[in-house]
DNA sequence: GGCTTCGCTTGATCTGGGTCAAGGTCAAGC
DNA sequence: GCTTGACCTTGACCCAGATCAAGCGAAGCC
């Protein structure tokens, strides 16, 4: 096993100034004149709402930068976040009319958009794509199937330290400090966001920051700006397998 | 909205001998050959493991008959089951040598299986398998994310319902009465794997069927059949939207 | 028949996290 | 400097579901 991977594992173009893995111009040269012809940005501000579930959607989009979030809400209000999507994730589903979920920039976020017709067409012809697609939507599965572990499982403090380490291991702008060791990031979230993706309360959220904070296990630089000073020690509060994987 | 579906809403193939939407022989024509070549049948039953985590993995394979369960296990035993393969589902990862999760039987099960690597040519050779291939994927993934609302929000009489609705739909097996409307099927899975299922104790689950039984929403003929008098009167217990989708 | 095992049910009790309520902090706007 | 509102923290209390424990019924086996 390899040490701990903690920048950006799964972006195939991490130097491409569209960071988007399924379709990254640079990497596909071919393909480049047909995206620029289909392609454009968006920005969103934080708290923003992008699409709500069962809207229209007439594209799919490629994460640029910030931070965005697909939430389920039952009729009574309770919410559940399902899916968040970090630089280089791919937002909507091609061959699907409509949103299935809300869709939210938790952050301030720029998406980079493909009008969805031509780039279903652009499915068609360039097979790798769809190939890269769906190696994409399997990480997102699993991904997902470790989320329900967690939901299914864990106690709120291991929820907590889990998703602690899952913004740590993915977020590009993380610094570690290579002698110390320390890592810094700033919490993509509100205390209510982190809720809704955990399945908790969020009282229940802030009480377990402040006891990983009094165990020494974080430290809490104003409410957002998380300080880790040894990842090993987050890492032994997830509830996880030390080693991370399959041995 | 059209009328609830009940019947294999997933299957592109219901008619066919084997149900493997995915590459099934007899839709396309072109691949028969191919897969004829690299297919084989294998048969296990109920409780037998079929791969652990970590195991290498040399076939992909698809669900003739019979339920399979991909489950995830803590160091401390807490399990946390995370896929649940019916007829026609795709077992396995293509590029991926070794298997992520715990897969078990959890009743007597055919699986139809392709050698990997011969399975993963075909894929680069005939594009339209990998897209539907990807569609599949994607349903997983809108399956995993209604999964995840399941885990994080709903009470456990809701999930109980919401589970007897899951297989009630998707079950090929079942029998409808035309007259009264009643349903009937047998549960694929013991209470303990239900309990696995749904984030629960074998007890809650045991206590949340005896509460639906008493008030009337399902019955119990022995500890497996299930017969459902009314299933939009289930459909109320599971805490989802009445119509079942967007508007 | 008697014994064991497996899957399930039910009861009694406990507790983690939800709920309700109050108050703190900080930035923006007047 | 004061007010407002968004966001967060903390305390007191409660309850849904976990835990612990006992027992049932049917199938398999000696």
């Amino acid at each position: 096993m390899p040490q701990r991977q903690l920048a950006f594992p799964q972006a195939d173009c991490a130097d491409c100034p569209i960071r988007h893995r399924a379709v990254c111009a640079r990497c596909e040269a071919d393909e480049l004149e047909h995206l620029e012809a289909i392609k454009y940005y968006r920005n969103y501000e934080a708290g923003q709402t992008i699409v709500w579930a069962g809207d229209k959607m007439d594209f799919v989009a490629s994460v640029v930068h910030g931070v965005a979030a697909l939430t389920q809400t039952m009729e009574d209000g309770r919410r559940q976040m399902v899916g968040l999507l970090l630089p280089s994730d791919f937002l909507g589903r091609p061959n699907r009319e409509r949103a299935t979920y809300d869709v939210t920039a938790t952050t301030d976020l720029q998406l980079c958009c493909f009008r969805r017709a031509p780039f279903q067409d652009m499915l068609n012809t360039t097979p790798h794509v769809s190939q890269r697609l769906l190696e994409m939507t399997l990480d997102e599965l699993d991904a997902a199937r470790e989320w329900m572990l967690l939901l299914g499982r864990k106690t709120a403090r291991e929820k907590i330290a889990s998703f602690l380490s899952i913004i740590a291991r993915r977020d590009a702008t993380i610094h570690q400090h290579s002698k110390t060791g320390e890592m810094a990031f700033d919490l993509p979230l509100t205390r209510e966001a982190m809720a809704d993706y955990l399945g908790l309360t969020l009282e229940t959220v802030s009480r377990q920051m402040s006891g990983l904070k009094r165990d020494g296990v974080i430290r809490l630089e104003g409410k957002r700006h998380i300080v880790i000073p040894d990842f090993d020690v987050l890492m032994d509060e997830t509830g996880d397998d030390a080693d991370g994987g399959v041995f």
